[in-house]
DNA sequence: ATGCTAACGCAGCGATGAGTGCGATAATTT
DNA sequence: AAATTATCGCACTCATCGCTGCGTTAGCAT
């Protein structure tokens, strides 16, 4: 009794999931965060609003999905040799990212739907801190706690990003590996 | 000619602020963030909607007014005598500030509403520590930069908050405070 | 090639949020 | 105490968001 929930992902639901994810971010980095409703995401997508209202139900749900395709994947952890080199790399990637304001929007309305919109934005990060970390630890080197890396990391880059108007160039966030490979 | 722009604060005006402004609070606390809207919080505050419309517009510009109030002037800044003393205690009581669940409620609500709602949430926590850094310098004590006080302490703090699922005990937070003296 | 069915589009309904004109109330001034 | 006017409540209109049957299209399997 195979009770396998079958998904059909290729073809016409990809194209329409693509299309609806690119709205979301058009229309965050356009209009105001509460100008995005559903039927604005399906206007704009050029996709009809009962496709919108029933494969995502809530605009909180589709904002988690479209953060978290985001923000998964799109930084590839880099493999110098060394872990300050990695890190370094990695940082300097992650700060380039948050950069981009349309990236800010999304991350701020994300945030602003759900008590675990931000999770979805670093979830990813998290993953792949833990693996520059562990690839540390099997070569044999010293390794900071993961904790304690992100604290220092991702800390200050993310409330720069988001809780101050300072700029987070790429050069300020290397800067913060040298902090957590000293006090190691 | 005087164009003064009477505003009268006293007595009706300031109980219907008070009252709109904790209606925000209750709603954000109980409902989902989406269900925040003009109607909603005035039903919620005892007021007619057509006056939170006049006052305050949109609901991004009353939620940057609930917040700019809640968090300005709630934490006293305390004179122990000593730099490491005064920001230990400040930091313990920031940090069980944002172990309300309601306050967080309220920031990722602020920050969803706008790009300066982060601000808002901010500002006065970081007078508060140039305030700190400031008296100590007038002490005659070797002070860190106020940046990179705001970076060490108040990054991980609020990334703890609104990024991760860990808790941000006030210990954890004291803790803070020796990184970031003895980087200095 | 054909059947099955997940996924989409269409038409339309109910509910409600956004906004406006006008009179009433109450805070402030003279 | 009386006048002034900022502020609020009421009644009402308009726009549109959320949602639901129903028929159609197009992946996926045999």
């Amino acid at each position: 009794m195979t009770e396998a929930v079958q998904t059909r992902p290729g073809g016409r639901s990809a194209r329409v999931r693509a299309a609806v994810h690119r709205a979301v971010g058009d229309l965050l980095a356009t209009e105001s965060p509460e100008a995005l409703t559903i039927p604005a995401v399906a206007a704009r997508a050029g996709v009809h609003p009962t496709t919108v209202y029933r494969r995502w139900g809530s605009v909180a749900q589709l904002l988690a999905d479209v953060a978290t395709s985001r923000f998964s994947g799109d930084i590839v952890v880099p493999d110098s040799g060394t872990l300050a080199g990695d890190l370094e790399r990695w940082m300097s990637d992650v700060a380039t990212d948050l950069t981009d304001p349309d990236v800010l929007a999304l991350m701020r309305a994300t945030i602003g739907s759900g008590p675990e919109g931000g999770c979805a934005c670093t979830v990813d990060r998290h993953d792949q801190l833990r693996a520059i970390i562990d690839r540390e630890r099997a070569r044999g080197g010293k390794v900071p706690d993961l904790e304690r890396a992100i604290d220092t990391l991702l800390g200050p880059l993310y409330y720069r990003a988001i809780f101050s108007d300072q700029p987070a160039s790429s050069a300020w966030a290397r800067g913060l590996v040298a902090t957590l490979l000293a006090t190691m």
